[in-house]
DNA sequence: CGTTCAATTGATCAGCGTCAAACTAGGTGG
DNA sequence: CCACCTAGTTTGACGCTGATCAATTGAACG
């Protein structure tokens, strides 16, 4: 592959300390791929073969069990997923669908590893951008232990409204329904939780936002940097 | 350090591949500790400054929010604890404490980093580590996420059993209240479970397990490899 | 303008947490 | 050696959170 997102992979922590010929390397082998929305690009237990990176529009990351389901994670531009199976040359754990189209690049697996190998800078980045996917998840599971569901859109909504600056108007990008798996709900119930939000100075119509006492709400929230920061 | 545990670390995956001096290098500045139970190692917040090692006794990661308590997991010997901290030099994200009297090596972040730089050996290892600890919470996150509590405790007490060979009666280790908490259940909540269970075969007496018939409790669990293997 | 699917609302119910009390078992000191 | 103390576990009663089911509203799109 060579086109014009080449810079922008190249401009990504994953890849940006990297020597220029390992680089080429995996550009050479890597796939760009555009895809129409709601298409299954991996299933849970297919063995790893790529390594994907998004770079525009945005893909969804779940698991299934006994018929029922669950958001695990959204992945927008510009970042990778599944580098933790690529790593242990394992089967996924997750499922991975587009929510709307998409381009994605897709470096074959043996790539990765090989320029894992003989590239110290690389191998560096693989290992701060799996640490950070750790301590996201760690966050995550914290989050649904140690929160109840109200709690939890609560600190949500804090994250994007402080995430984008505190506007007076805020866009919730994800559906609903998807919303309320990732935060380990149901529809109805993200429903009655916006509602009694409402309380907070919250209201939502359609996907705005609006926040109208942001104390008010965190008195409720009680953010902690060990759950909510992006960041660490 | 240099004494009878050496070797032991050596031969943990994660340095079983380095350049001996640069084990050594390591080892010099590490130190062995022994601990009392039920002490603080490591703290929420805090700054990272040592990768742990578990050579004897058990140690518990939990962690806490408005005033409520969580066991996120149990490591047992011979492992380490707090790779990611270290890698990203963040502060630790969940605390650590001695369930029983405890040998543990601390090694200094300063070093690991260090010798991740120049011995590519041992990032590898690192990555494949860190990789793994990912996946297992991944299988957690899932676990929490789509299972009910009984089908949490059945799958646990499966995983346990065929982990020990399924032998006859089998020692859960942990204390109940532990495993209520990292099962994401109060322990009157895991009682019932335990009840419930035995309509399956299984009874519990104390701390040993009994399961009589597996075929039958598999059938309520339905166990798959995506969140009960430890392998992957 | 009808079709479709998400979002909402209401009613009901099950799972699970909370509170309180009784029951262990392990350890200590008389 | 036994009584007692402490802490974990169990049991029961109760209530709340959140899931389920069913019906309605709303909004996007052909």
């Amino acid at each position: 592959m060579r086109s014009a997102e080449t810079p922008l992979i190249r401009s990504l922590p994953l890849f940006r300390d990297m020597a220029e010929a390992n680089f080429d390397t995996l550009m050479r082998g890597a796939y760009l791929q555009t895809f129409p929305p709601q298409i299954e690009l991996i299933t849970e237990g297919d063995p790893s073969d790529f390594l994907h990176v998004v770079i525009d529009g945005s893909v969804e990351l779940c698991a299934g069990w006994n018929g029922r389901e669950t958001v695990m994670a959204t992945v927008r531009p510009i970042s990778t997923f599944i580098l933790a199976a690529t790593i242990r040359n394992a089967p996924y754990l997750m499922s991975a669908r587009t929510l709307e189209k998409s381009r994605i690049v897709l470096l074959p697996s043996v790539d990765v590893q090989a320029v894992f190998d003989v590239d110290a800078a690389f191998a560096r980045a693989v290992v701060t951008e799996l640490a950070q996917c750790y301590r996201g998840l760690v966050k995550h599971t914290k989050d649904l232990k140690l929160r109840t569901s109200v709690e939890r859109l609560a600190n949500y909504l804090l994250r994007k409204y402080t995430a984008a600056g505190a506007p007076a108007a805020l866009d919730l990008v994800i559906e609903k329904r998807r919303l309320a798996s990732y935060l380990g709900m149901t529809p109805e119930n993200l429903s009655r939780a916006i509602k009694s939000l409402q309380a907070y100075g919250v209201t939502i119509e359609g996907s705005t936002v609006r926040i109208s006492d942001p104390a008010d709400l965190i008195g409720l929230a009680k953010p902690t940097p060990r759950i909510d920061d992006a960041a660490h």
